[in-house]
DNA sequence: TGGCGAATTGAGAGATTTTCTCATTTAAGG
DNA sequence: CCTTAAATGAGAAAATCTCTCAATTCGCCA
């Protein structure tokens, strides 16, 4: 069914999908494809409201647990925009940072981290142990800049 | 009432709601003793309960507008953890990252920050221009990372 | 110090978001 | 194909957040 929508973002889902003994369902590919397909960071219900587009009927609950799964694969990640909102954007598994766009709300990789050149012995010298960090740019992407001009 | 408490964050929080022409109400200087007292981040439930415990019957709409309003003015900020929870800590305004102890929901100010030295041309160069960045480190506090052992 | 006006609060209803349950469906290996 | 456990759908339930409006309180000014 999804045949004609197949894209290698979903290929690589449900490779992630069956090294971890999970099944590779129709409502799961349906949430890569529409997350994919949006290029940027989508709400619970725009992501429900588009997988019910090519699926009909999907109940919310499977949205939240598909989104769960995901997450926790590191297929997909959840973001937090500064004014409250959050969404959940498609992402390659292993260490990304991303950058938003505050007004159309997308999402890009980019490349290089940060904090590889930062010293944290200061920081561990308090006796905090880092064990994860997080890195984000906010901002407007190349369309959503000229826009607003 | 609450001159026992009274605190330095308390009279840096009078000062920043001065300034904005805001009232200090014993409610708001509350949500910032609690705060500032947990010495970590806390819940909208228990930042409740916690000027609760101190004024009595205050209303929770009255701890959702405070840190709406402690938020928008830089004085608290919002922390979201990777199991998906969130809370508020008290933070001086100002450009400052937090380290998160994932243990006891700690946080602690750190100095310096990671995205100063980083080379932010590349990435402008995608058309994308940056106008903010969050970072934040997650891991053990001390008290935490010694009883894990 | 007392009073006035506007900002703020309390209480609870209401809206929204998220989770849960369990009968039914479906993917995937044999 | 068949079997079996994983996954889903539907809707109830729980949790979270927002709104409204009368009552209260802060902060200014006389």
């Amino acid at each position: 069914m999804l045949k004609d929508f197949e894209c290698v973002e979903e290929s690589y889902a449900k490779e992630v999908l069956r090294q971890r003994g999970l099944r590779s369902t129709s409502q799961r590919l349906a949430v890569i494809h529409v997350l994919h397909e949006s290029g940027r960071s989508l709400s619970v219900g725009e992501i429900h409201e588009g997988v019910r587009g090519i699926l009909g009927g999907t109940g919310l609950a499977t949205i939240y647990r598909t989104l769960e799964t995901f997450e926790s694969l590191g297929v997909v990640r959840r973001l937090h925009f500064p004014d409250g909102e959050s969404g959940y954007a498609f992402s390659r598994a292993g260490h990304a940072h991303h950058m938003v766009c505050l007004t159309c709300r997308g999402v890009f990789d980019f490349p290089g981290c940060p904090v590889e050149s930062f010293d944290l012995a200061p920081l561990e010298r308090t006796g905090f142990r880092v064990e994860d960090h997080s890195v984000q740019f906010f901002g407007r992407c190349g369309g959503c800049g000229e826009a607003a001009r």
